[in-house]
Formats: C-alpha cells, sequence, structure tokens
DNA sequence: TTTTTTTATTACAGAATTGTAATGGAAAAA
DNA sequence: TTTTTCCATTACAATTCTGTAATAAAAAAA
C-alpha cells in the first residue's frame, strides 16, 4: 500500500509521512503541483491525499489528472470545514475529505474507509460483482439472488480473484495461492480447469466470460466495474 | 442496534439523537448519573455513549457500573482532548474515547468501529478465537498459526458458531442455517456429526472442548472470550 | 499461410466429503 | 437407582470433489 501524498507545509508533511508509515504505508510527499503531476504519470499508488492549496495551483487538478487515469482513491486535505463547499468539492471525484487541523486517527480511519470501499468490500463482508455476490460471512455465493454451491477450492479460487479485483492475477499467482507450492507440485492445467468449472457456474455463458476474464500471456482478471 | 446515551447538554442531546437515529440506531438518552444508573441496570444497551462530566456526578462510575453487567462497549465524551489524561481514563475500561466538540462523522466512525471491534472481526475479515484464526478473505482456518484444512461444510458451521459467539445455537437453528430446510429433511444427527467432525479438528481435546461447548437441552455455544 | 504457444474442454480414476444408521455414554429425570 | 433423554462416536455407502491426461480450439508468432 503506498499512499502520495500532496502538502506543501513541512511540518504537515512530515506528521503524515510518521502517522502513515507507522501504520505500515510506504508515503510518498510532494510538495507542489508541477513535481505531482509528474509522479502521478509515472507511478500509480493506492491511495492520493491531496491538499487543495498549493503555491503553484491547486489540488483539484492533481485530483483531475488522478481520476482521468483511472478510478483511483483520492482524498482531500483542506484548510477549513468550508472550503469544500466554497470551491467545487466533490463533484471532482475526490471521495472524502479531511479539514486541517485534523486528528490523526481520523484521517487514519478515512483512508480505511475509502481503501475498503476500493476493495469492494462492506462492512459485512458483502461482496458484489456484477450479478454474483459473495458473503464471506457465510461462505455463501449467490447468482442473481438464488445461492449457487460452489466446492471449496471454487470458492477460495473466486475469492482470490474478486479480493484482487481490477489486477491481473498470474497462472502462478493463482497457483500458490491456491496450492502454495514453490515449484508445480500440481498439474499447471489444474488450474485452467477450475477456471473453466468456475466459470460453469458464475457466468452465463461460460465461453464468453464477464466476470472473470483472460489476458492472454498474463492471466485473469476480475474488471473493476464502474 | 440501541445506543445509550448520557449527556446533560440538551444541544448536543437531541444532535447525537438524530445523527444516530439517522444511522439506523436507536437511542435512549438520559441526563442525569442517578437515572443512568437505574436504566442500565433494567436493560442492556450495544454500546454506551457516556459523557464524563454530569450535574450529579461523573460518567466513570456509570462506565464501572456498565462494565461490571459484562464485556459492553463504551466510549467517552470528554469535554477537552486533555481530559482524559488528568483523569483516570481508559483504565476504567472505556474503549474509545472522543472530545468535544466532535464532527458527527468521527464519532459514527469510532462507533462503528468499537462495535466492529466487539463483533470480533477486524478490518481484514480476520475472526480469532482463541487459538483460531479464521480469514474470511481467503477462506482459510488455522490453529496455532499454521493451516488447518476444513470441508465446505465445516467451514460453514464454524462460521455460523463464531459469527454467533456468546449466543447459544439451538441444533434447529444450525439445522436451517446450514441446510435451509424447513421440516428435517437432513438426519437430526448430521449435525451431531459435524459438530464431532469440527472438533476433532479445531479443539486440542475434542472430548473436552474449549471452543465449541455443548449446553445440554439448548445447543451449542462458541463464548465470548475475554 | 503454417507453426507454435497458450488457453479451453472433456473424460476419468482416486480421494475426500456427505449424510445416515447403529451403537455407546453421559447427564438429567423419575 | 433405574429410566429416559440427549449427545458422542464409529462405521459405511453414495455422492461429490480433485487433480491429471488427452484432445480441441484460439490466438500469436514465424
Amino acid at each position: 500500500m503506498n499512499i502520495f501524498v500532496l502538502e506543501d507545509d513541512n511540518a504537515i508533511g512530515i506528521g503524515l509521512r510518521y502517522a502513515l508509515e507507522n501504520e505500515g504505508y510506504s508515503v510518498t510527499i510532494c510538495k507542489s503541483v508541477k513535481e505531482a503531476m509528474k509522479i502521478i504519470s509515472d507511478v500509480s499508488f493506492s491511495l492520493y491525499l491531496l491538499d487543495l492549496t498549493l503555491p503553484d495551483g491547486n489540488g483539484y487538478d492533481v485530483c483531475k489528472a488522478v481520476k482521468a487515469q483511472g478510478d483511483l482513491p483520492v482524498i482531500f486535505l483542506t484548510a477549513f470545514d468550508d472550503e469544500i463547499n466554497v470551491v467545487t468539492g466533490f463533484d471532482l471525484g475526490a471521495d472524502d475529505y479531511i479539514s486541517k487541523p485534523f486528528r490523526v486517527r481520523e484521517l487514519l480511519a478515512r483512508i480505511r474507509s475509502v481503501l475498503k470501499r476500493y476493495s469492494r468490500e462492506n462492512d459485512d463482508g458483502i461482496i458484489k460483482i456484477g450479478n454474483i455476490t459473495v458473503n464471506t460471512n457465510q461462505a455463501k455465493v449467490f447468482k442473481d439472488g438464488s445461492e449457487i454451491i460452489l466446492t471449496a477450492m471454487e470458492y477460495r479460487l473466486l475469492l482470490i480473484m474478486i479480493n484482487n479485483a481490477g489486477h491481473i492475477l498470474s497462472r502462478n499467482q493463482l497457483l500458490e495461492e491456491l496450492w502454495d507450492v514453490e515449484g508445480d507440485f500440481v498439474n499447471d492445467n489444474t488450474l485452467t480447469v477450475y477456471i473453466k468449472r468456475l466459470r460453469d457456474k458464475i457466468e452465463e455463458d461460460a465461453a464468453d466470460p464477464k466476470i472473470i476474464k483472460t489476458v492472454r500471456g498474463l492471466g485473469y482478471l476480475v474488471e473493476n466495474e464502474k
């Protein structure tokens, strides 16, 4: 989990780095819009913390640039509670905002909350992807509302795919996750068979999968929707 | 979810009621320690929000009375950030505190967080009970840190038991949860067999179970620990 | 195009799971 | 104590799951 911070105030920057790294995030701090634009075009982060008022511009533009790259989580740091209302605010696509001075604990809570929202899992352990709903508290899977029965392996494969939605998982990654082997103790084709079996159960048409897509040469992908 | 609020300031009380009810909690507000003591001895709440300084005493005593009843979630409302340090603070067993003036959103986050902690599931879908750890995101179960393999049925049974820790589950409840049947389509003894199988895997000694206890005549129970 | 590589599909045997029946034991009731 | 009730344990057949092999199909490379 790497977090991008746009903040020109050194004191706040240092505080943020300390607090965030302490929580296990890796942190990249940046003090100007110009610099920020360069970095975000090169590297992708798990979350963006953007100050609104910078010497050489404002965080909105950075947010726009971030959101242009994809549906990435952004939190604004605002000087006043009202600033967010005065200016255009959420319609630029920030997922949350926090006004300075803020309590670290609150910021961390917001970060977790936004990250969680993006990891597409809500408080109740319900994960939805298209017409498929997974209840991790009951280990039940539903398709269009009615339950479908998965085997243990199929269920675990589905969880892995869904929990990594938006990222291509290579065959090796999946093999390791499912069988935690070093070499190939299971037949490489076994995974293919499981993908097929899972698709047969969750897809409308396994031959034209909408949920678990094949990325030839790279692996399999569940797309982040919306 | 019913929340008990001890707060003598009318304005804050009204605001809290509004905010909490808006979130779907039912709210009981109380303005004096004396009154509070009476109510809490009669009714049990899902969470207690206690102001520290009341006209006729302070919230600490109420907290003590609450905790005497059992391990129930308590959040202090303090006048200043420092108040909590000046006085005896957390050692009375509050699970969190928030200092006035607070932002409603922060309070709600704290409430969710504390409730979640009590529901024994953390942010990552990790549930711990004794030496058993369940990762609901991976559908994996660990005993003393090393994985144990459960069948689908065993896993679902374990989830049901753990997600209802602190409550006795009757055989019928479990039968319905596991097989969603009206009458007894599955042999009544089948459940007993599954309990045995699960115990064989997760308990040190299945004949003397520490995790899933039998409550003769009523059902099975996973105790809330600590 | 043809060849090669990668993924999909099908079929199958061994292994594991599932539900039931029969028996044994312990706690509670009579 | 004896009887009854409730739960634990064991054993077993039917079913399902798992992993593999063989084959087919599709995409990319030559």
